[in-house]
RNA sequence: CGCGGGGUGGAGCAGUCUGGUAGCUCGUCGGGCUCAUAACCCGGAGGUCGCUGGUUCAAAUCCAGCCCCCGCAACCA
């Protein structure tokens, strides 16, 4: 029995998954069902991963442990996965006892072969978030606090990432179907040409992680320790000896991501496995993200859509149709609930349900709801016959190379004709005379073996709709059972009692059931305590759209400090004199500020706000003893003050009386 | 010249690798049917396939240049 093993990453644990998160699951789960339905022996695995420092602070701001916090965020994406029918076999969090083992064998590994050695990390970190924001040394800000982050330096473990640069482009050139779809092979080659650095995979202030074998005042830092958690899933930590399961499953056959963390599947990981000398992964499949109307899916933009209500609304398998039929799979794709209702309705209630409706009415009432015998087939009946194998051929073909819509597409032809058959027949026309009993019979038991036929296909995508349509046609067990590949015309039995019709895509009001969705929607609050995880960071949680690095608001109140401490800051009033943008920027306004004693150049990134028509004469506020700093080869001689609006924008900090420039702020 | 994605009837997309009548869904207009979830079936209107130039008997498709949109990155002191 061929084997197939198919994972989802690791969803980090921080925060409740929205539809992004799930995109990803559902695709894995409908790839999982069908590749069972060729018989295959699948192993599907997802989990959390539930380390690092973004947990330990969320923890700690719920003033709860980092095990709390995460048995509890675990629960959540259990909750929903059971909801949305996700058949995975293997679940794994990396914070189980075996994932521990199997990170630091994969290390010692790597370790024996001198692929790890003990170097200096140079970095940027925020030392009032506690938090590593960035691996460059170049300035930046804490994407928490918005405070610029501290150079820092440490003493790390490091992978020799830069001895693998041949090796992965060989891969890459000798394996094409490594890194799919072919787009994001070609980003990536392009990647590892210019040169790999060696990555540090060890941190010291973090304590909240998997602890580095021998030395344990380090843990492993993200990625090798979530990349890891493939392996831990399959039962590497019990051992790779033959016949263990872990012999069976690995490689992965197809590791399925969200585009954001292709890097470190398609660059880290096989690394990884190459310094231990372990068999590599088929294939890393990139897909792309659901955008909300155009936009990014993100919790600071306010648009995330989550699962729980549309379920409600549509039930899962509506929802798994649309983002299966309306997304080309490896593109962007836009989400809309509209969208979702338009193809529930006019795809699975107008044809699909319509047509089990339809056919089960007519047994029922010519037939006494007994499948009749197919004496007195014609060219129609051969011709649909026909089809139906072509059907069964291209949903093969597409689905297999995760052409999703194009599969789908494909069915809809045959349910399309199954209509159409129906309306040329008139099997209504048919019952009225005697002698056309043996013509009737045929007619419906052609649509009849069709609905069986088309069953059995979309059992992957729609689990429960395919079980109901199954057991209506008085089928014995599960659609799923059957073998997609010897899928067959002629299965139904005659004589086979069916049930009385029963909706199986009741027909929704659009407009009503979007407001219901949206209303649903807005009574989830995502924990205000959770925050965003920042990109620096981020776990291999493919969310179809990660939340952005910067421009976050404060999670929380900032330490205390003392007055003097405050009294250190020199905020002035300042009143605008020039403002022009700064060319080539997106963001940036350059400004020349009264402050009352002097004149200042500063550089603000408010030109996504303001025009520099509204800032001439304004008064704002300066931070004015701030070290200057050169932004875009421009010296910024102090800081306006501004809010962070929850989209990210800055709101300039104003006066409603009056007062001169150069007055002091305490 | 930072990286990537995209620009195709009103909307959303396929087709581009492997040139050869521009396709699908929704919407819209007209007709049919009455078995069915006011559903299903048939027919129509609507596109110079972002722009320019080139290759070719033939270009949405190949080549060159340009314009625009969207992410990422950089710039938010």
């Amino acid at each position: 029995m061929t084997k197939f093993y198919l994972t989802t990453p690791l969803y980090y644990a921080n925060s409740r998954p929205h539809v992004g998160s799930a995109y990803t699951t559902l695709v894995c789960d409908a790839v999982a069902r069908f590749r069972r339905m060729l018989g295959e022996d699948v192993a599907f695995f997802t989990g959390t991963d539930e380390h690092g420092e973004n947990i330990e602070r969320a923890a700690a701001a719920q003033g709860i442990t980092p095990a709390e916090l995460v048995e509890r965020n675990r629960a959540v994406f259990l909750d929903l996965w059971k909801h949305l029918g996700i058949s995975y076999t293997h679940f794994t969090r990396t914070t189980e006892p075996a994932h521990v083992r199997t990170v630091q064998t994969l290390l010692r590994r790597a370790r024996d072969r001198g692929y790890v050695y003990k170097g200096e990390y140079q970095g940027r970190y925020c030392v009032f978030d506690n938090l590593y924001v960035s691996d460059s040394t170049d300035p930046v800000n804490c994407p928490t606090c918005g405070r610029p982050a501290e150079l820092m330096a440490e003493e790390n473990y490091f992978f020799k990432l830069s001895a693998f640069e041949d090796r992965l482009l060989d891969l890459y050139r000798k394996h094409p179907e490594f890194v799919q779809p072919d787009f994001r092979r070609n980003e990536v080659i392009s990647f590892v040409s210019t040169g790999l650095k060696d990555i540090s995979i060890s941190r010291r202030a973090i304590h909240w992680g998997v602890p580095w074998p021998d030395d344990p005042e380090h843990v492993f830092y993200v990625w090798y320790d979530a990349l890891s958690g493939y392996l831990t899933g399959v039962g590497f930590a019990e051992g790779d000896t033959p016949g263990s399961q872990f012999a069976r499953y690995w490689p992965a056959d197809v590791h399925m991501i969200g585009k954001e963390i292709i890097r470190f599947h398609a660059v880290y990981w096989p690394a990884f496995l190459m310094a231990a000398e372990m068999p590599l992964p088929r294939t890393i499949f990139a897909h792309g993200w659901l955008l909300f109307e155009q936009q990014k899916m993100s919790k600071s933009k306010g648009n995330v859509a989550h699962c729980e209500p549309i379920v409600k609304v549509t039930g899962a398998d509506a929802l798994r149709y649309y983002l299966l039929r309306d997304v080309v799979f490896g593109q962007d794709g836009n989400f809309s609930r509209e969208a979702l209702l338009t193809r529930y309705n006019s795809d699975l209630a107008n044809d699909l349900g319509n047509l089990v409706s339809r056919t089960l009415t007519m047994l029922e009432r010519y037939c006494q709801g007994i499948v009749p015998d197919s004496a007195a087939n014609g060219e129609l009946e051969a011709e649909l016959e026909l089809l139906a194998g072509e059907t069964v051929t291209r949903f093969r073909e597409a689905f297999g190379q995760l052409a999703f819509s194009r599969a789908l597409e494909a069915v809809w032809v045959l349910v399309a004709r199954v209509n159409q058959y129906l309306v040329e027949t008139a099997p209504w026309v048919l019952a009225e005379d005697p002698a056309q009993r043996d013509r009737l019979a045929s007619v419906l038991y052609a649509a009849a073996e069709s609905l069986r036929v088309l069953a059995a296909l979309l059992a992957p995508v729609l689990p429960e709709a395919a079980a109901k349509i199954w057991r209506q046609l008085g089928q014995e067990g599960s659609p799923e059972n059957c073998r997609i590949d010897l899928l067959a015309w002629g299965g139904l039995r005659p004589g086979t009692r069916v049930a009385r019709a029963e909706a199986v895509f009741p027909r929704l009001d659009k407009h009503q059931a979007v407001e219901r969705i949206e209303t649903m929607e807005n009574e989830i609050r995502p924990p205000a305590s959770a925050p965003a995880q920042p990109a620096a960071s981020a776990g291999p949680a493919s969310s179809a759209a990660p939340a952005p690095a910067a421009t976050q608001p404060a999670a929380g109140p900032a330490p205390r400090i003392s007055i003097e401490e405050f009294a250190k800051v020199d905020m002035r009033v300042g009143q605008v004199k020039t403002a022009e943008r700064v060319a080539g920027t997106d963001r940036l306004m350059r400004l020349v500020v009264d402050i009352g004693a002097e004149e200042r150049q500063v550089v603000a990134g408010i030109a996504g706000m303001y025009q520099p028509e509204q800032l001439v004469g304004r008064k704002v506020v300066i931070v004015a003893n701030l070290e200057p700093r050169k932004l875009r080869g421009l010296e910024s001689n102090g800081m306006i003050v501004a809010a962070t609006r929850p989209d990210g924008g800055p709101v300039l900090c104003s006066f409603t009386e009056d007062v001169p420039p150069g007055a002091r702020l305490k």
